[in-house]
DNA sequence: CCTCCACCGGAAAGCCGGGTCA
DNA sequence: TGACCCGGCTTTCCGGTGGAGG
């Protein structure tokens, strides 16, 4: 047995590339937040009347993805609790991602339960749990600093609670609040209330996208900590930075080719990495995140989407709104599973959109009507796949060979019926 | 220039499964 | 237990509309 087809020798090899891979991944913080200076003195000026027993203005931190914002508000949060335990200040930010916490009800009650009050997650009314808040609050002589990361999700679902705790100051004897929201949507202002805004939004912080130059340095940076020496090739890191520059500058992107880059490399027991595994990482974080997409939507989601493959598939490369609806809707007869209004399966059709997965366009065919022109974005094949791996749609693998009549006569009646 | 198709998309209301409370 | 509440999904109803064909 030669030395190469060792078992252990080939697990050391392995391990040549990442020291740590975990200082790539999105949920590690920084010690030092390269290109941020500016943004981070800002903040802190906002927040330091906190350290003397007065409310600091509410904040909207605004920038697009990866261009450090969080990461940036929860560096100086935790310096300021710290300089508040040192001075014997009661001063606490608490941190709230309205993407995950989505609705007004858990917001208050998710805050409420950060303040160690015991308050169910759901079934109260909602007005109960904003007193419990407010009372935990009040209850001694602090600072509460709220973050609501990715504010804008929660504005889309009514500005209430962000018109309460705007306001809950005046309602308050000991305590002092102030609210830090983080957007990376620059419109959605117009859907708030003026009021809400204007009190919301006493100071304002703009997070620019980075450059590939700044890129670069942020790349290098955590390259240092995730890599064994000499295994990144000189032009890994600029082409990285480059390609995230050029999807507005977002250094997530460029951290997650880095990393996958490197778990290609590492698999296939190169103890390089190259420009091709960079080429690589890019068609496999696409690729996964479509499929990944697709695999967690709804059931009858799935089925529409189906519909529009086998569409594809028979010819069809444009399909119309009524052509997927008829073609689902004899899918679903055949399943026997419930059929949803043709209303249901337009709004599931422009889900469809939104993700990327399909592409539609409202067109008008002039005397023929409007109508959605509908394109499938994405290879069908691996989509299929997936699909089928719902056991609710399993029966679907036995009728592949009725498929074809079922395209002809449904589309076939349904232009049928038009005339 | 007007018509009229085949849908779009907003509003409202219903249903359901999760929960609490007294 | 029954009276509530919440959120997600769906149906119902309906006014609106770009442009080919008359």
């Amino acid at each position: 047995m030669s030395m190469d087809s060792n078992i252990f020798e080939r697990m050391m090899r392995k391990n040549r590339i990442f020291k740590n891979r975990d200082v790539l991944r999105h949920s590690y913080t920084p010690e030092n937040l390269p290109h941020r200076r500016k943004q981070i003195e800002t903040l802190a000026s906002f927040l330091l009347p906190a350290l003397n027993g007065e409310t600091p203005s509410n904040i909207l931190v605004y920038g697009k993805t990866g261009t450090g914002k969080t990461a940036t508000v929860k560096y100086v949060g935790k310096q300021l609790e710290e300089a508040g335990r040192n001075l014997k200040v009661n001063c606490y930010v608490h941190y709230l991602n309205c993407e995950i916490i989505d609705t007004q009800y858990r917001v208050l009650a998710t805050l409420a339960k950060a303040l160690g009050r015991n308050v169910p997650m759901t079934g109260w009314p909602t007005d109960q749990v904003y007193e419990e808040v407010k009372n935990a609050i009040d209850e001694k002589d602090q600072t509460i600093i709220i973050v609501l990361d990715e504010i804008d999700k929660l504005v889309r679902k009514g500005d209430e609670v962000l018109y309460n705790l705007s306001r809950i100051n005046s309602e308050l004897k000991n305590a002092r609040v102030s609210i830090i929201g983080i957007s990376n949507d620059l419109k959605f202002k117009n859907f708030l209330d003026p009021r809400v805004i204007s009190s919301l939004s006493e100071e304002e912080i703009v997070f620019p996208p980075y450059n590939a130059e700044q890129l670069q340095d942020i790349l290098i940076q955590r390259a240092e900590l995730a890599f064994y020496e000499g295994v990144l090739d000189e032009d890994v890191i600029p082409y990285c930075a480059a390609l995230a520059a050029q999807e507005h500058g977002d250094a997530r992107k460029a951290l997650d080719l880095l990393r996958v880059s490197g778990e290609i490399a590492e698999m296939e027991n190169s103890d390089k990495i190259t420009r091709e595994h960079v080429k690589a990482a890019v068609r496999k974080i696409e690729a996964d995140h479509v499929i990944e997409a697709v695999r967690t939507l709804p059931t009858q989601t799935k089925l529409v989407l189906y519909s529009i493959i086998l569409l594809h598939e028979n010819g069809k490369r444009k399909s119309t709104t009524g052509e997927v609806y008829a073609v689902y809707r004899s899918l679903c007869k055949r399943l026997s599973l419930d059929i949803l209004t043709q209303r249901r399966v337009s709004d599931l059709l422009s889900e469809l959109d939104m993700l990327g997965i399909i592409n539609s366009i409202i067109i008008s065919k002039g005397r023929y009507g409007r109508t959605r022109e509908i394109q499938l974005d994405v290879p069908a094949k691996p989509i299929k796949d997936v699909i089928l791996d719902d056991y609710r749609l399993e029966a679907l693998k036995k009728m592949e060979k009725s498929f074809r009549s079922i395209i002809t006569l449904e589309v076939f009646d349904y232009t049928n019926q038009k005339f």
